[in-house]
RNA sequence: GGUCUCGUAGCGCAGUGGAAGCGCAACUCUCUGUCGAGGAGAAGGCGCGGGUUCGAUUCCCGCCGGGACCGCCA
């Protein structure tokens, strides 16, 4: 629960992300309020002899003391001829009483009391004093004391918010947007905006103690091809050329090792335009890194140490040392997913050979086949579930891509579901050893194409997980992937593409194979992935014109384009580049996952929405004329649709 | 570009082919120990367009808007 919270009322159908949103944090040493603030101006205040203190701060310590706070109305209790008002400020809430034993209800401040409304801004003086016996708030931080107010002074009224600040009650996502600026006074966006602060603060200190340098790069840069859809910012001085902004500064920082940094950082903003998620925005902040001189291993623990810095820092929390790793291909066949949520079991089996020659025809014929796979999945309890259960996560199956879904319970008077007539007592018996599946149990069977089937199977597993409650917020699962194919085949075009992006370098020893089999060249990538999300991946670059060349060739590109779209980087190459790799992880899921959020528009000061606009500015709009003219730019209306 | 889902009072939500409801907020009155204060009263609404129907907030279609996802995201 965070401070601030006066209540804990709970609705029962309160959806899970706001319950996630509670999450216990433990308080950092940089998040803490501070207790007297004599950094303000003496205009702003009331009585200059007396303290100024936060909303937060006041214990049964103060008692006694006069002081003075300024804040938001945040609750108004009126009693007729006694008023409470909870004042809050980013540090919390202090009750403020006005009460006819120290001041008549004929008061000024009495009756200026009385017009106070929410989210009104006021400065008060008055004494702390103790609270009544029985009358303590232990929810309440500040809960053993009260301010009696002697005198009060309203800085801005305000009208009536479109929804209450003081409420736990979730506005629809579009008017807490609309409205941002009263969103970010509750508590929940309050405490995630400072957990932002305190986990790059802490990014910044552990690079900074590692001897990294922090270097800006430039966000008017050329655009390069492939990859994502670059937002493009017209050139007024050269009318129909383009500025892009950066996807990621990966060349620029390339091109900082090769001008002798050797060990950079940035906290940088990076834009693509793409069609938002959840856990995607048009414009997002990356913890971007590289060094020369280094090898996967040392980018690796460069990483993870900081990861473990940052959650220590700003969670309290312990992260293993050293992190588990995964290659890609072991995460596709246990987890089904390349980032895999690693909180808890349920891994994938593999049956293929149980099924062989079986009675069941379909799995019988797909098990032939290598190119194929099929796939168990156990549902702790899964027994229990009806029919309908199982219409219902067939029908989810069929959502994730599978054909079908077969499926068998294990209860005590026998082996029931879809495919229990194919399943004779040692069918059963060798899939109860194989998966693990206890009396109670359920296995739900994919069988596919083998990309296919993990890819259903690593969904069909998560929804399992989340099902059981299996997926808890608080847990911190991390692990690295790596071992990546270098290369793969665009499945609409069948050219070879890259899979990460086109200076990644093969593992050592497997140039060798960039003619006969590309294919099957291992990149030196790696990606770190915390609880199902790919927080970020890296790479050891390719450090000679020669091959980074080569790759491009390989990829289509001819000398021309490469002279056109790269030639800038390409002829750095040539000037004594230095081995050097490194990484970036993306800020807003660190810090959606080390809050409990679902969305990182929750860790956002000002996101955009699914449609990529802001619905609090109105971006984006229309411009003046003459502002397109100056640009050399006409609109051109799309034909209507008849 | 696509699939799913939602749109009822300022906010959060019920509900129905035949007279529109609850909680909070806001407004008036009342109330001296609340902390989601309490009590009384009054005010306020079915996203837009089309169709089916005697009758549509309800059923159908389209549009607009929000969200989740797929595509996309080197």
């Amino acid at each position: 629960m965070h401070r601030w919270s006066a209540g804990s009322r709970t609705t029962p159908t309160a959806p899970a992300s706001r319950a996630r949103s509670r999450t216990n944090i433990t308080t950092s040493p940089e998040s803490r309020p501070p207790y007297v603030d004599s950094s303000i101006s003496q205009f702003l205040r009331m009585s200059p002899d007396v303290p100024r203190v936060t909303c937060g701060a006041l214990t049964a310590a103060d008692v006694g003391r006069a002081v003075e706070l300024n804040g938001w109305v945040h609750r108004r209790r009126d009693h007729g001829g006694l008023i409470f008002i909870d004042l809050r400020d980013w540090t919390g809430l202090t009750q403020l009483v006005f009460n006819p034993a120290t001041n008549d209800t004929q008061s000024a401040v009495f009756r200026q009391a009385e017009e106070l409304r929410s989210e009104f801004v006021v400065g008060v003086r008055g004494i702390v004093q103790k609270r009544p016996a029985g009358t303590e708030n232990p929810k309440l931080a500040t809960g053993e004391i009260e301010v009696a107010v002697e005198s009060i002074r309203v800085e801005n009224e305000s009208k009536t918010p479109p929804f209450v600040v003081a409420s736990d009650d979730e506005p629809a996502e579009d008017v807490r947007l609309q409205y941002r600026y009263l969103d970010l006074r509750r508590p929940r966006m309050q405490r995630n905006l400072r957990m932002r602060h305190t986990i790059v603060k802490a990014i910044r200190d552990y690079f900074d103690e590692h001897d990294f340098v922090e270097i800006e790069t430039p966000n008017l840069i050329k655009s390069t091809p492939e990859g994502a859809r670059d937002y493009l910012v017209p050139s007024r001085v050269h009318r129909g050329t383009f500025y892009a902004l950066p996807q990621s500064p990966q060349i620029l920082k390339q091109i900082l090792m090769i001008g002798g940094m050797g060990r950079y950082m940035q906290i940088a903003r990076c834009f693509r335009d793409e069609d938002p998620r959840a856990d995607r925005q048009p414009e997002f902040t990356q913890v971007d890194v590289e060094m020369t001189f280094v090898e996967q291993d040392d980018v690796l623990r460069m990483m993870e140490g900081c990861v473990r810095y940052v959650w220590r820092r700003a969670l309290g929390a312990v992260i293993p040392d050293p992190l588990p790793r995964l290659t890609y291909a072991e995460a596709m066949t246990r987890y089904g997913s390349d980032k895999p949520d690693l909180r808890f079991g349920l891994d994938l089996v593999d049956v293929d050979d149980l099924f062989r020659g079986g009675a069941f025809g379909l799995f019988a014929s797909l098990a032939e086949s290598n190119d194929n796979r099929i796939v168990a999945v156990r549902w702790p309890g899964g027994a229990a579930l009806s029919r309908r259960d199982f219409d219902a996560v067939t029908e989810l199956a069929k959502q994730f891509g599978a054909k079908g879904l077969a499926y068998v319970t294990f209860a005590p008077d026998g082996v029931k579901g879809s495919i229990a007539r194919f399943v004779d007592d040692a069918l059963a018996a060798a899939l109860r050893a194989e998966t693990r599946a206890e009396d109670g149990d359920a296995l739900l069977f994919v069988g596919d194409a083998r990309g296919a089937a993990s890819d259903v199977a690593g969904k069909l597993r998560l929804e399992i997980g989340d099902r059981l409650g299996l997926r808890k917020p608080e847990d911190f699962a991390f692990c690295w992937v790596s071992g990546f194919p270098l290369f793969e085949k665009d499945p609409e075009t069948g050219e070879i593409t890259f899979s990460h992006h086109p200076f990644t370098s093969p593992a050592p020893g497997q140039e060798a194979l960039f003619d006969s089999d590309p294919l099957a060249i291992t990149a030196q990538h790696y990606d770190l992935v915390l609880n199902g999300y790919e927080l970020g991946s890296g790479s050891i670059r390719n450090h000679t014109v020669e091959f980074q060349r080569k790759v491009f060739r390989r990829l289509g590109l001819g000398d021309e384009q490469i002279e056109d779209r790269f030639g800038f980087f390409m002829e750095a190459l040539a000037y004594g580049a230095p081995p050097h790799g490194g990484m970036a992880l993306g800020i807003d899921r660190i810090v959606m996952l080390a809050c409990g959020e679902s969305s990182i528009r929750d860790v956002i000061a000002f996101p955009k929405n699914q449609m990529a606009r802001d619905l609090m500015m109105d971006a984006p709009s229309t411009v003046p004329d003459q502002a397109l003219r100056d640009l050399g730019l006409r609109i051109v209306q799309p034909a209507p649709v008849t």
